[in-house]
DNA sequence: GCCTCCCGCCATCCA
DNA sequence: TGGATGGCGGGAGGC
């Protein structure tokens, strides 16, 4: 019995570790189809991490118990030996304490704490009868959710998968794992499909391809809803307030829309996919077209009404009132799991007819540049630096390869060592001697040109690729920045998608600073690459021996360790506003190959986005054509934290300040011209009341805990003068360094609510001027908060509640936990931080209106404790049943392989 | 009472 | 022919 009972309490542990799930997780899969013995079953579940009651796991998994969910049932009640009674012996044989304790925790404990919610399940599953404990702990239908399923499906999978990694997704194994049927399963592939977030490989089988290109699929996206006129059919349905019944389709015709029929959307089709030929892709479609209504539009608002009176016509349906509310159930299908993407959020619109449901777009606004793009401009564009910016370049260039190519960073920075060593002419190889990487920017290039066909080689993914081929894509496309400051708002959605925003950023930020701390801190690998002693960064003087540099750029995206790093290239990021044609279109055509399925948990901690906040504190002035080109030339993301020096970076300033004009200047130059403009906008706003190009920095007194850490940031990002617009190269990435408080006296902290990112803040509510005062709790009267608005920009970064001021509550400054990241640790607040690994500031979004499930959604493993979203009520199925025979068939059968 | 949207029937596709 | 897909809409939960 005593053994029994430890079982038990492992058993109920909420706590445990998902870690386990997460390693074990493919594997599981394979074995939740197998036959185990219930009492061994039940107890590694909770330890899985799946978000599956026990309830549901008796009906909806028969993989588990190799019978259909009512059999089961019945199973339940009939046999002793179910896992279910298997569970009952083991509690009853508990302690009565840990059960009273687990089921009150069990009452109060949110619906996010799967795992708690799991243990409750079970604890009350084995105390109670079944009926009851059904009756009890039948999850509710938000627990049940499309939208809660798709984050638990996004959370197995890493947002930015390496390429180096395949990543394979086997709709049974998702299905077990999650709980559900397998048809639940396809209504997220299929969304998630439309938007190349996976592809569909072979039979029951997709590939997952992350975020890498989720940009050029909005873009695309964006395209062709501007080609279909789809802002003008949503103000000609908004405008005239047409029902469903007067709207016809004639008259759209008659304004001039383009015929829907006649729309080439091949470019969205699945041109390689088994399924192309199938004429039911419409929820592909749909979502699509759902998305392109929000990207076109200029308030980033669509109602489900008009969406669905524009998909009907299209569909040249017969517009009656069934047809419309069918195209609604799919478009809050679809909604759901874009909402669990972080693209969009619910929201309501009130007219005159009264409230209608609608969603808003809080994804990015500004996907002109993907991380290929970047990667390849700033390939592209290395030549033209001076050997210092070039060795802080390839730093970054490193870390690029290592995120966007198929390799990581010791094997990019080997094949990069190789392809210098193999070019002894290479100049670059003449001038090295800061050791490190001396790499050829040409080099560089064609490296990664070759990367790219490398990966061309796997067509594995790609052949199935939703997205039209990139060569579609017009990099040069202007793409007008709307900034919306609810977007950013959303945490999640900065998060998902800060990654391009993130390079940009950091390419404005040139100061030695930047991206230095970012990128190494995580990366174990990192390490291995010793960046040349950083050139030309204009620094603020301050103790050496203690000042770190913390973060540059912050992570983007997901990266296992360093990964997030690799967003600090800036160089990257300079170039990609200036990326070549002919390449980009190679690059766009690459899908990156989709790393093996990762543990849950590992994948997790990877999905870190947020940029850093922008804390910045004036600094002195100077040449402002100075300090813009620091910002945007002077990139050392990728170098490991430990291998920055005071010294070297105090150096790199000295140096930097009068080279990196010229890059900076270079950079801008590359820039889209027809971007700049647009993005330039915003950053005007800011010029009156900033100092361009001063390098700023912020300097926060270390509040309790942070013993004598102090941190300084640059703040000082705005490109307006030489570099890139800020919109787009928002000095989001962040510069910061711990100082000693010690060495530094009270400085008042501002924030600066000006955001010239897309994502940022309103352009009217918080337009790019001064900063905002807000104050900082901790810091006592003399410490002021400034965040610096570029540094905003960064839509995933935690820095969005910063962007209004007064969404934001307090702010609070914590270290980042870049070592958590890097060791995995799951960080609750970093869904919306998301912050690189280094953040070393964060603003807390407490009040900042993020919609909570986002928040929760995210990254947070706790989100998918969820005990009961896959359950479901089984007296509603036991009545349905009988119906199912049909249905079955769909569902995951694992009996084959089960011990039945 | 309306909004949401889960659930699963059943048609279609494909090997 | 059977499994894979996914359109579709009934109807129930939630507010």
């Amino acid at each position: 019995m005593e053994v029994n009972c430890l079982t038990l309490k492992d058993l109920i542990n909420p706590r445990q570790p998902r870690l386990d799930f997460a390693t074990e997780d493919g594997e599981n899969a394979q074995k939740e189809n197998i036959f185990v013995d219930p009492s061994r079953m039940a107890p590694k579940t909770p330890i899985k991490n799946e978000p599956i009651d026990l309830s549901k796991q008796k009906i909806f998994t028969p993989e588990r118990n190799p019978i259909t969910p009512v059999k089961l049932v019945d199973r339940h009640q009939a046999e002793p030996w179910t896992p279910t009674a298997n569970l009952k012996m083991l509690i009853s044989a508990a302690s009565p304490d840990i059960r009273d304790r687990e089921k009150k925790k069990g009452l109060f404990r949110p619906i996010e704490n799967k795992d708690n919610a799991f243990t409750d399940s079970l604890q009350l599953d084995v105390g109670d009868t079944a009926m009851d404990v059904f009756q009890k702990r039948r999850p509710s239908r938000k627990q049940k959710s499309l939208g809660l399923l798709c984050q638990k499906f996004l959370a197995r999978y890493p947002s930015y998968p390496l390429s180096t990694e395949k990543t394979t997704i086997s709709l049974d194994e998702v299905a077990v794992s999650l709980g559900v049927e397998r048809r639940r399963i396809y209504d997220i592939v299929n969304v998630l499909e439309s938007l190349h977030l996976v592809s569909r490989v072979a039979k029951n089988q997709y590939g997952w391809h992350g975020r890498h290109s989720l940009p050029k699929t909005l873009r695309t996206l964006q395209r062709l809803g501007e080609k279909q006129k789809y802002e003008e059919q949503m103000a000609h349905l908004q405008q005239r307030e047409l029902d469903l019944v007067d709207y016809k389709f004639g008259d759209r015709k008659k304004d001039g829309y383009p015929d829907p029929q006649l729309l080439d959307f091949s470019e969205l089709d699945y041109p390689s996919s088994s399924a192309n030929s199938r004429k039911d892709k419409s929820l592909r479609i749909m979502s699509q077209k759902f998305v392109m209504l929000f990207l076109v539009s200029k308030t980033k608002i669509v109602t489900l009404d008009v969406a669905a009176k524009i998909l009907i016509e299209e569909s040249q349906d017969t517009p009656d009132h069934s047809k419309f509310k069918t195209k609604v159930r799919r478009l809050y299908d679809i909604a759901n799991v874009l909402t669990s993407l972080a693209l969009i959020e619910k929201v309501h619109v009130t007219e005159e007819r009264g409230r209608k449901p609608a969603f808003k777009w809080i994804g990015p606004v500004d996907f002109s540049s993907s991380d290929e793009e970047l990667v390849d401009v700033s390939a592209s564009v290395l030549p033209e630096f001076k050997r210092e910016t070039r060795d802080q370049i390839q730093v970054c260039a490193i870390e690029k390869l290592a995120r966007h190519g198929s390799f990581n960073r010791v094997q990019a920075s080997e094949r990069i060592q190789r392809k210098v060593d193999s070019e002894p002419s290479s100049p670059s190889r003449e001038e090295r001697g800061s050791g490190g990487f001396s790499l050829e920017f040409g080099s560089l290039a064609a490296i990664y040109q070759q990367k790219i066909e490398d990966n061309s080689q796997e067509k594995g993914f790609e052949s199935n690729s939703v997205m039209p081929p990139s060569s579609s894509l017009d990099p040069a496309a202007p793409f007008p920045i709307r900034s919306d400051s609810e977007y950013c708002v959303n945490p999640l959605a900065h998060q998902a998608f800060s990654m391009p925003q993130t390079d940009l950023q950091t390419l404005s930020i040139h100061s030695g600073l930047n991206g230095q701390g970012g990128v190494s801190l995580a990366a174990p690998d990192v390490e291995s690459l010793k960046p040349a002693p950083l050139a030309s960064q204009p620094l603020l003087y301050v103790p050496s021996t203690s000042l770190f540099m913390l973060c540059g750029s912050l992570p983007e995206g997901p990266s296992p360790g360093s990964e997030k790093d690799s967003r600090s290239s800036d160089v990257s990021a300079a170039a990609e506003q200036s990326s070549t044609p002919s390449v980009q279109k190679r690059l766009s055509e690459e899908r990156k190959p989709q790393g093996e399925e990762e543990p849950a948990t590992k994948r997790q901690s990877r999905d870190y986005e947020d940029g850093p906040l922008s804390l910045v504190m004036p600094k002195k002035p100077s040449d402002s054509t100075d300090i813009a080109s620091p910002k945007t030339l002077n990139n050392r993301g990728s170098v490991p934290l430990e291998d920055i020096h005071l010294n070297g970076q105090l150096c790199a300033a000295k140096e930097c300040s009068g080279k990196t004009t010229a890059n900076g200047f270079v950079s801008s130059e590359w820039g889209n011209p027809s971007r700049s403009t647009e993005v330039e906008k915003p950053s005007k706003d800011n010029e009156g009341t900033k100092q361009p190009s001063l390098l700023q920095y912020l300097y926060v007194q270390s509040p309790t805990g942070l013993n004598g850490f102090n941190v300084l940031l640059s703040g000082s990002q705005t490109p307006h003068a030489v570099g890139p617009p800020s919109g787009q190269l928002p000095s989001l990435s962040v510069p910061c360094m711990v100082l000693p408080s010690s060495a530094l006296g009270p400085f008042p902290i501002l924030y600066s609510p000006t955001m010239a990112g897309p994502v940022s803040s309103a352009p009217g509510t918080l337009p790019n001027t001064g900063p905002v005062n807000f104050g900082l709790p901790g810091f006592g009267s003399m410490a002021h908060l400034l965040i610096s608005p570029a540094a905003m920009v960064n839509p995933k970064s935690s820095t969005l509640p910063s962007t209004d001021p007064q969404l934001q509550g307090p702010c609070s400054l914590h270290l980042s936990p870049v070592m958590s990241r890097s060791h995995n640790v799951s960080q609750p607040e970093s869904p919306i931080y998301g912050g690189p690994p280094v953040s070393v500031v964060k603003v807390q979004q407490s009040s900042a209106p993020v919609t909570p499930k986002n928040i929760q959604h995210t990254r947070c493993e706790t989100f998918f404790k969820t005990p009961g979203s896959l359950g479901d009520p089984v007296l509603r199925r036991e009545s349905k049943q009988s119906r199912n025979t049909s249905s079955a068939q769909r569902r995951l059968e694992i009996s084959s392989s089960g011990a039945d």
